[in-house]
DNA sequence: CCCAGTCTAGTCCAGACATT
DNA sequence: AATGTCTGGACTAGACTGGG
């Protein structure tokens, strides 16, 4: 291997299809004498003549019949798989995009992601998974995940790239018929109240949660869970409130339970949401067409959730 | 780093050789 | 005799190498 010249695999089949040195030599664009030394190498190398001439130009030994089968493979695999261009075909892939998210970020992404991917790439199955800081970077690099969409403080190491898509708000919760009314609570409301404090996965609520610190306001809590799915029972059947991002709250007042949303008091920090993908798949055709199908489907311009206030 | 020498593979050309 | 292959010679270009 380390002597042998690759490119004699070109000429190998190259004699093998043109049955002739001087049409083998015009198929190579080389002259009839260079494709006579080449063949003579090629002898040379495998010890054994490969083509002998006959009434019907050269013919291929069983030693050439082999050779060529298992060159024309090789070469086939290389124009395929090492020289042409990558490119990434969505109408007809059939490829999974795997994402990561939180429970926050499915419901304010996945239904366009998901929408918009049925409609130009129809065979594509997306995956949504949920991972720990730690094992999402190591996802991303390997390429198990192709992108982390929402909010992600935590890939900020510079194997990854980010782009900001748009910025999302905090809402506040209490059940429709409370006597609270109008469309903001005031501060002296909001500290009044009982609050219901969700510790989801996903970070996201850190944001509220530290600006509160900061700002030494201190609330009444109640409850303390980590679900979501329990808040529009309990908000609805209390007096209490609850603070989180505007897609939940939106949805869950939408959903039919007896909840209405409210303005916050206070000019909590908005959730800028990014995504992040590895600089391993900076290039690669199918991160790069899902990166713009999603840059395109959430801009702040297009984030068009209706605030009811 | 530059330069000269070497090696390899290509060109063209001419001619020998094998097969039909 | 015609056709195609092979080989050798002279030459060139480009890559590589070793020495100053």
């Amino acid at each position: 291997m380390k002597d042998f010249d690759l490119n004699l695999l070109r000429v190998v089949v190259a004699l093998y299809d043109a049955g002739s040195v001087g049409r083998a030599a015009q198929a190579l664009g080389m002259s009839q004498p260079a494709m006579s030394a080449a063949l003579a190498r090629l002898r040379k190398a495998f010890g054994e003549p490969l083509f002998v001439r006959t009434a019907r130009g050269m013919s291929p030994t069983a030693r050439a019949h082999a050779l060529a089968a298992g060159a024309r493979e090789v070469l086939a695999r290389i124009a395929d798989d090492v020289l042409s261009e990558a490119s990434f075909d969505p109408a007809s892939a059939s490829a999974t995009f795997t994402i990561a998210m939180s429970d926050v970020g499915e419901m304010v992404f996945l239904p366009k992601i998901l929408e918009s991917l049925q409609r130009e790439a129809p065979h594509a199955v997306v995956r949504s998974v949920s991972l720990p800081p730690a094992r999402l970077e190591q996802a991303l690099e390997s390429g198990e995940a192709d992108l982390a969409v929402g909010y992600f403080p935590d890939l900020k190491s510079s194997a990854f790239f980010q782009q900001r898509l748009f910025t999302h708000r905090f809402v506040c919760l209490l059940r429709a018929d409370h006597p609270i009314r109008g469309r903001r609570l005031t501060l002296e409301q909001f500290l009044s109240l009982g609050h219901a404090v969700v510790r989801a996965e996903g970070r996201s609520q850190e944001i509220f949660e530290k600006y509160l610190e900061r700002k030494k306001i201190a609330r009444r809590i109640v409850l303390l869970t980590p679900h979501f799915m329990s808040i529009p029972t309990i908000i609805g059947k209390t007096d209490l409130v609850v603070t989180l991002p505007h897609a939940i709250g939106l949805f869950f007042s939408q959903a039919g339970a007896n909840i209405k949303v409210m303005e916050p008091p206070l000019p909590i920090p908005r959730i800028e949401l990014r995504q992040h993908w590895h600089r391993n798949a900076h290039h690669d055709p199918k991160n790069k067409w899902l990166r713009r199908l999603v840059a395109g489907l959430f801009t702040d311009a297009s984030d068009e959730w209706p605030y009811p206030f």
